[in-house]
RNA sequence: GCCGGGAUGGCGGAACUGGUAGACGCGCCGGACUCAAAAUCCGGUGGGGUAAAACCCGUGUCGGUUCGACUCCGACUCCCGGCACCA
């Protein structure tokens, strides 16, 4: 670092801001430094012989609408522990970049012609601007943006491996199209039926798609997931996503018909049980084994569940509905007749399409059972007194053969075996993750690198990646399944490179997932135009150490990096199984807590116990939320009430943000306020990381108090360091304090405890302004604490100390254990289990030391007086309980 | 319905392996400074009780283990997030 430019040092602070420290002109001049002297900036030649240090954050989408105060949560948390590790002398690599392709920018783009790439860059210069306002120590020489043709052009090549490794392939599909925004969706973007963009409905049609084959990883995917250090939620919600479930696949004969019926059961031991069959309305064979006088209610029946959303089908789960086709099959066990029906409770897309239904075990058969008057074997028998209809626990088998006297697990071998024998089934894995769907009808997204030649997909050489996207004059999707890409006449009509055959270009992009599938690579050598990364950088910098972002990602991005990082090892490219070692998901913040009444359409209050769904439960008629001030409230028992009439319970929660309940907090304007140093103190000190908390306008004043009181403890009126810092050992109490300071700081950063840590440093400060004069070694201390925090202030602090550098690079603070301890120790007396004192004991008092000491307080004698003292429990230094009575 | 997380003062939260419940901050109350206000500084602040103490109650509910439980065990209530006919 070069010392510090006098002009920085020559800044003069203003004095019209008298309610605190001048934290506008501290902020402008650190960041200024920080940028002019790239201060944060991890050479691409590093000294390997370092620790490394990997610190992500999940890179936002650059919306129209600007920074919300969620993101800053997890890049200040990041940020602390990437300013922290550089002190401990790790090379740090802490960048930042933008996932800029995406929906927002098309729709505006079709609303007002503005070219997406206009508006992405204007998004982005806004954010960048943000972030830096915030004071975040990335190395912005890194930045990636992956609508950047440099960029993209790797995600291309990350496509060719997929495609020549077979993992992407095109099938006709039955996707979700929606009308309104006339383009297809992932399952994931459809919500009961509608668009997760905009509501609009959404309808299921076929589509010649390219599809990943993620499948081929479900296992992969699953095992790497037990040595990460995650979430256990998020773990548990990726292995229910891709729901593996082990069980069998069973053949059955159909009568009358050379075609076999396959059905995936995971309970085969329940094979004698099976009274009936089902397809799901949309298997292949329905048709088929459909018999004439059955078509015409089969057909029925088959419109009217295509004809259903998937919000219907589910909601209209309790009745179960479906209809015999006419047909039977054979039960392989026992070889008798049964029913074949179709249903819209089986799905078309798991399994095979069909069930082999055995209602005494399972719920759903019992109700399709019950309600189409269909026979019902038990074959596990139910313990004594089992009420239910299916049973679906454990027991011993009955009815069964050969299965008979077996437990569940028994059997399940037992049959698979037999199956597999008699060449009726074998042992089988499913899984419910399907295949990625990984193409888009788009135009704001990367383009395939595949050229159609005579009909059949190739690959575009490498050499001529990136394919990038044409520029257009009208985005509007076409509203044919056609993207917009369709209309690029001259972009689509191509040339084969390799053979000089005429080409059509794919004329799908890909979907927003693919560019932050693999951006956390790019970052390590971002402007290599050979590679997409260097394979020894990648080494040293790979896994990523710390990775921070919301749990809306639990699973489809998390999912599909791992995926492709997966892909990428198995290629060769990358060096370690799994890309991101630890994660951590930030809380949501939600807006101020709220107390609402509601107002009846007369003007009455009405309290909150007796309104449901708008109205009042005692007259039925319509109320009105209405917002009061706290003022206005009061705690009565475990509600709050109306002060002035306290028989009317408050509503009191805080809300997420949003537009429409106004209630969202411009992180612009607490900095223009506050200043980014209380801001950033402030969402650490709300609470737990990863805990939903509610934002408070009086907490952030709170924080910013706080450094002001940092401030005026070390600097007087002129801004000059305060005379009461001193050039003086601190005494033994000073730094017993101190050192207890730092090795909580320490241990609270490294869990990422920073609500914790900050109130240390709260009382660290409280500690010192008792103090009459403040030594300069603890004054330093101070400021390298708080810097990984609050950076600004303290590198003002450092500065006016002394030092010419930045405190960036200075090394954290060391606790001292043997400061830590004091003479005397203050220990908690009880009697049977209940506080009867205080004592003051020397630190090394041996038990009856402690005893006796504790004998002679005036209280604990009072309560021993007269009794008979059986025990007497003394955990050292801690606690002494005397255990007294017959 | 299933899976995961949670419930502690007026509010956000703290209490690490069972050992002083309520750190720290907000809010509120009182005092100092000021003509006054703001800002700042000092003190108080779970509920009851007392002149002050003592003492009693208190971590969603009920029960258990223990010398001792916010913490461990069992049952339950409510809230938040996710999945949801996955055979």
């Amino acid at each position: 670092m070069t010392t510090a430019d006098p002009a920085y040092r020559g800044c003069r602070l203003s004095r019209d801001d008298m309610a605190g420290y001048p934290f506008k002109e501290i902020e402008a001049k650190w960041q200024r430094y920080w940028e002019e002297n790239r201060t944060f900036r991890t050479p691409d030649d590093i000294d390997t012989s370092k620790p490394k240090y990997y610190v992500l954050d999940m890179f936002p989408y650059p919306s129209g609408e600007g920074l919300h105060v969620g993101h800053p949560e997890g890049y200040t948390a990041s940020d602390i522990v990437a300013r922290y590790k550089r002190m401990r002398g790790y090379n740090v690599l802490h960048p930042i970049g933008w996932d800029a392709f995406g929906l927002p920018a098309e729709q505006y783009a079709v609303r007002t012609g503005t070219h997406p790439k206009i508006t992405t860059e204007r998004n982005v210069a806004r954010f960048r601007t943000q972030l830096k306002s915030l004071g975040f120590s990335y190395d912005w020489e890194r930045e990636v943006n992956t609508t950047d043709p440099r960029y993209y052009r790797w995600t291309q090549w990350i496509f060719k491996l997929l495609f020549e490794r077979g993992l992407a392939y095109q099938e006709e599909l039955p996707v979700w199209w929606c009308p309104e925004l006339g383009t297809t969706l992932a399952n994931e973007e459809v919500i009961d039926g509608k668009s997760e963009v905009g509501g609009f409905p959404c309808v299921r049609r076929p589509l010649r798609q390219w599809v990943l084959k993620i499948t081929a990883y479900a296992d992969a995917l699953l095992e790497g997931l037990d040595d990460l250090d995650w979430p256990e939620s998020t773990k548990e919600m990726q292995r229910n996503w891709i729901g593996r479930s082990e069980g069998a696949e069973i053949e059955f004969d159909i009568e009358g018909h050379a075609e076999k019926l396959r059905v995936f059961t995971t309970r085969p031991d329940t094979l004698f049980g099976a009274t009936y069959m089902v397809l799901a309305p949309e298997h292949g064979l329905v048709d088929q084994l459909t018999s004439p006088e059955r078509k015409a209610e089969v057909d029925a029946y088959r419109d009217q569940a295509a004809r259903k959303s998937e919000l219907e089908r589910a909601e209209l789960q309790k009745e179960k509905t479906g209809v015999f086709v006419g047909a039977y099959a054979i039960n392989p066990a026992n070889g008798k007749r049964i029913p074949i029906y179709i249903a819209d409770y089986v799905l078309a897309s798991y399994g095979t399409g069909a069930i082999m239904a055995v209602p005494a075990q399972d719920e759903r058969d019992y109700d399709f059972a019950i309600a189409h008057g269909l026979p019902i074997v038990r074959t596990v028998e139910p313990p004594e007194g089992f009420e239910g209809g299916a049973y679906t626990g454990d027991g011993r088998i009955i009815n069964s053969g050969f299965l008979d006297g077996l437990t569940v697990a028994e059997a399940k071998a037992k049959m698979i075996e037999w199956l597999e024998a008699e060449g009726k089934g074998r042992r089988k894995v499913n899984y419910k993750l399907r295949d990625w769907l990984f193409s888009r009808q788009r135009y704001w997204g990367e383009p395939f690198p595949i050229l159609f030649v005579d009909g059949e997909p190739k690959t575009v050489p490498d050499d001529h990646l990136p394919v990038t996207l044409p520029d257009l004059e009208e985005f509007k999707p076409s509203g044919t399944p056609e993207g917009p890409l369709a209309t690029a006449r001259d972009w689509i009509e191509t040339v084969d490179p390799e053979t000089g055959k005429p080409a059509r270009r794919e004329t799908n992009t890909m979907p927003q997932w693919a560019g932050s599938c693999w951006y956390y690579l790019r970052y390590i050598d971002p402007q290599n135009d050979e590679r997409l990364v260097d394979p020894e950088k990648e080494r040293y910098w790979m896994p990523v150490d710390l990775y921070v972002g919301g749990s809306e990602h639990a699973v489809l991005h998390l999912l599909y990096a791992r995926f492709w990082h997966k892909v990428l090892y198995d290629a060769g490219v990358v060096s370690t199984p799994e890309p991101f070692k630890k994660l951590v998901h930030q809380g949501m913040i939600l807006g101020e807590l709220e107390y609402t009444t509601y107002v009846r359409d007369d003007g009455a209050f009405v309290s909150a116990a007796s309104v449901d769904g708008g109205r009042d439960t005692a007259t039925g008629r319509p109320v009105t939320p209405k917002r009061i001030a706290e003022a206005e409230v009061e705690k009565q028992g475990d509600r709050f009430v109306l002060r002035a009439d306290p028989k009317i319970v408050v509503d009191a929660r805080a809300h997420k943000m949003s537009k429409s309940r106004g209630n969202v907090v411009n992180p612009d304007e607490i900095v223009a306020k506050h200043g980014a140093d209380a801001f950033r103190l402030y969402e650490m000190f709300m609470g737990p990381l990863e805990q939903v908390k509610p934002w408070s306008t009086t907490g952030v004043e709170g924080t910013h108090r706080f450094l002001d009181r940092v401030w005026r403890l070390l600097v007087d009126e002129r801004g000059s360091l305060s005379s009461k810092v001193a050039r003086e050992e601190p005494t033994r109490d000073q730094l017993r304090v101190l050192h207890r300071t730092i090795a909580k700081v320490t241990e609270d950063i490294e869990a990422l405890r920073m609500n914790t840590a900050i109130a240390a440093l709260m009382e660290l400060t409280n500690a010192m302004y008792k103090w009459d004069r403040v030594p300069h070694e603890a004054a330093e201390k101070l400021a390298l604490l708080l810097s990984p925090f609050a950076p600004h202030i303290s590198e003002e602090l450092w500065s006016l100390l002394g030092h010419a550098e930045s405190l960036a690079y200075a090394p954290w603070p060391e606790a001292d254990p043997a400061l830590l301890k004091s003479d005397t120790l203050e220990i908690p007396v009880q009697v049977n289990g209940k506080m009867r004192g205080r004592i003051n004991v020397p630190a090394d008092a041996d038990q009856d030391t402690v005893i006796a000491i504790a004998r002679e307080d005036d209280n604990v004698k009072r309560h021993l007086e007269g009794q008979n003292v059986r025990r007497a429990i003394y955990v050292p230094g801690r606690i002494l309980n005397f255990v007294v009575g017959g």
